[in-house]
DNA sequence: ATAAAATTTGATTACTTAATCAAAAAAATG
DNA sequence: CATTTTTTTGATTAAGTAATCAAATTTTAT
């Protein structure tokens, strides 16, 4: 909770078990991710993560969190660069999707606790709340808002809107194989086709 | 391989434990989808399912392909209800949607295998190479190609349209707590979404 | 009905798991 | 420099895992 009573040790340690349990879940996945490999890749005792982590579904909590708020931040402060909703919404998918390329490692654990991890009711993680809790998503939401407001966009449902736009998005990172396309051209394609799907008409229609 | 040679009964109990495995696969999630829990939900011993699988990668393997072909079947025999692009697409969306709706237990386990089940090589199943493989992807692609040939749909690059497509129906079943939408309404939004994408203009721009 | 074959079980196997704990090592304190 | 506190380990625990196997049961064939 109140992480300022935390040596400095104590917080590298911490950083370092977390660390470890990221390349562990993009190595072997959260199956085989058991203390005994995550301490392995960490070279201590798998009694040391007791020591920092009350649990091992503490440890993966924490990886959680700190996934998260890395590739937020990331994806939030190249979003913001700009100040109109048209760049913000390019600059967010585009952030999105280099995100997911430059950081594989990342991404993978991230994937493999959110489908892996459940609640004690055993809720999975995937299937948990979004809107408030999900900062990238209420960004988004309001980014379109703003744009609809100025009469940039014209979208009926901006939820469903920020829903097809995650999706896209999100679909990145399961090509695999032959028709691999690179991040840029992802990107320049996703853009094209939601300003597309936005574009303001002259005539109205229904 | 050749399952004529399987009586009557051992295709039924094969098809009672790959019931049971999914049952439970939605019930506590992949990691505790231990082989006891599995025949306690089939009511048998746990030593019946080693007689019937070779593996408990055989049994989640064969449940998944039950899984993909289930909900492929579903999907396709409803969208080739029509022959024009354009319904068809419409119908494809709209049984992606409506199968996730209609079906959410299979779609839990398949969501829990294909993000979970790695192969020897620990490679994750949701990372492997998709077109030749998966059918609804093909499908997809092929009724954005005939739209486009005909002049129905204006695309740049299919693929890429396939994507998103897949991703806005993907997203659906991860709508979780307050703003859960009725699959009809999701599936109305969505379409109008592509279909606006993929308007053809009057004047070509760039 | 009887023998043979297929199906099912309970018990056991060898392993892996998360977590605990006393003791050792290291760091911080007076 | 001595002592107290923090950090780290190795060994152990209790529970759960997939898989095996001989024996029991059921089904099928004769």
């Amino acid at each position: 909770m109140d992480s300022s009573k935390n040596t400095f040790i104590q917080e590298a340690r911490k950083q370092q078990i977390i660390e470890a349990t990221i390349t562990t879940l993009d190595d072997i996945g959260y199956v085989k991710a058991s203390l005994a490999q995550i301490a392995k890749r960490a070279s201590i005792s798998t009694a040391l993560i007791s020591y920092h982590f009350v649990d091992r579904q503490d440890l993966i909590n924490q990886s959680l969190q700190a996934l998260i708020e890395q590739s937020t931040t990331f994806i939030l402060t190249k979003t913001y660069t700009a100040s109109d909703p048209v760049t913000q919404l390019a600059n967010f998918i585009e952030a999105s999707i280099a995100y997911q390329a430059t950081h594989p490692k990342e991404n993978a654990a991230l994937l493999e606790i959110v489908f892996n991890a459940r609640t004690e009711q055993d809720i999975p993680y995937y299937k948990l709340p979004d809107e408030e809790e999900d900062p990238l998503l209420k960004a988004l939401c309001n980014i379109l808002e703003d744009g609809k407001k100025q009469g940039t966009f014209s979208v009926r449902s901006v939820d469903v809107m920020a829903k097809v736009i995650q999706g896209a998005i999100g679909e990145y990172m399961l090509i695999g194989g032959p028709l691999a396309i690179a991040a840029e051209d992802y990107s320049l394609e996703v853009t094209n086709i939601i300003w597309t799907a936005m574009k303001v008409e002259g005539p109205k229609n229904a």
